[in-house]
DNA sequence: TACTTTTCTTGATGCACGTCAATTTTTTTG
DNA sequence: CAAAAAAATTGACGTGCATCAAGAAAAGTA
């Protein structure tokens, strides 16, 4: 752990600065330390399209890891004042050849990420988009107690309308649509109290 | 090499076989040796959605392999007489322990995968069926010389449709509109002629 | 607390695409 | 090669959602 921090440089980042744009990222690993990093794609047509928001201890990077030298289209952006700790890709890779057992880490959370983007993929390619409101929210509950729980959307509305391949307008109705049908309830500073999980998951025709 | 050929066994599955369906996975990993496979997902309302084909030397599997004991839910299934070397989760782990470097090749596999899997989902996110057709046309163009080329489709129609999130319908409408436009030609047993790969891309409004 | 900016909401309108259904073409199989 | 099965095409029709626009609410700023 010593090494690593010897080697890591830490950087600030004011509220709508860029940790890279599309194309002109310098090869290293990024790991949020404090604040919040949307992660989002440009389609031709200049839409963009969320793919993640980085909270602290999440990273990314790693394309450009083990692929050095081919560009993609991600641009990182902090929405607010964050610190992240950057690793240069010649370092990471030392460090992955001299602790094996961080590979398999890596590989792991890689797995989990791959798993999440098909899964997503399948969503927007086939599913309503009240279908997809509804699995987003049931995705973001906290366990509770009983079926009935609120919850703190992650995100404004209009990233959640981005994230789930859809315009904001449409979210603002389909939220109400739930409200309306009396399966959620939508209280004050991005608060939604869900009465019945299991009523709103079979809420998707 | 020879220790891990020592651990692999060989399977065949017949046309129409699968793999392995969704949540009944054992934990290994699958290399495919000759034949084709489909990994696809079944969404609630029980429409299908293409993630991937896996031809000779492609994988699948890493899921399990990293986070074993949760399901997910994929299907693999053979489109063809297919053999496939099946490498058992726990001898996995101890080749990778001991020799990292496949670690690294690993990893920047799963990064390609994961960079595909995000493209995919913004294209179908916020492109139009139009658009993430030429685009996937353009995917695979085998490189040639000058600018009009011939590509062998790499699946079928209806597969391209699913992959796409769409329907075959829609898919065998705007392949039409493509050559009405005079941008490719449909010539027999999936063979496509594109006139000018450049003019083919401007053309998505 | 007032002012500015961003986000959210609501209505009206139109079109891209899904659905259903019927036919044709291609591929598979014995 | 003929028969059966699967895939592709074509037409008619309906609708879910995007788009444009304009106002309301919320959040950020001084």
């Amino acid at each position: 752990m010593d090494r690593i921090a010897g080697k890591a440089h830490t950087k600030h980042y004011q509220k709508g600065a860029f940790l890279f744009r599309s194309q002109e990222k310098d090869d290293a690993l990024y790991i949020v330390n404090r604040g919040k990093v949307r992660i989002y794609r440009l389609s031709d047509s200049g839409k963009e399209q969320l793919v993640r928001i980085l909270n602290p201890g999440d990273f990314t990077g790693e394309w450009t890891l083990f692929n050095p030298d081919v560009v993609h289209e991600e641009y990182a952006e902090a929405t607010r004042d964050t610190s992240v700790c950057m690793i240069q890709q010649h370092d990471v890779q030392e460090f992955l050849k001299e602790y094996p057992a961080i590979s398999l880490k890596l590989l792991g959370e890689m797995s989990q990420r791959l798993e999440r983007s098909a899964r997503q993929t399948a969503q927007v390619a086939v599913e309503s988009v009240i279908t997809r409101l509804v699995l987003f929210l049931a995705e973001n509950v906290e366990p509770e107690m009983g079926n009935s729980s609120t919850i703190t959307l992650p995100m404004a509305k209009k990233d959640i309308a981005s994230y789930l391949g859809t315009t904001p307008e449409t979210i603002s109705r389909k939220f109400g649509e739930l409200e309306n049908e009396g399966l959620i309830q939508q209280l004050s500073g991005k608060r939604i109290k869900i009465q019945d999980l299991d009523d709103l998951l079979l809420y998707s025709e």
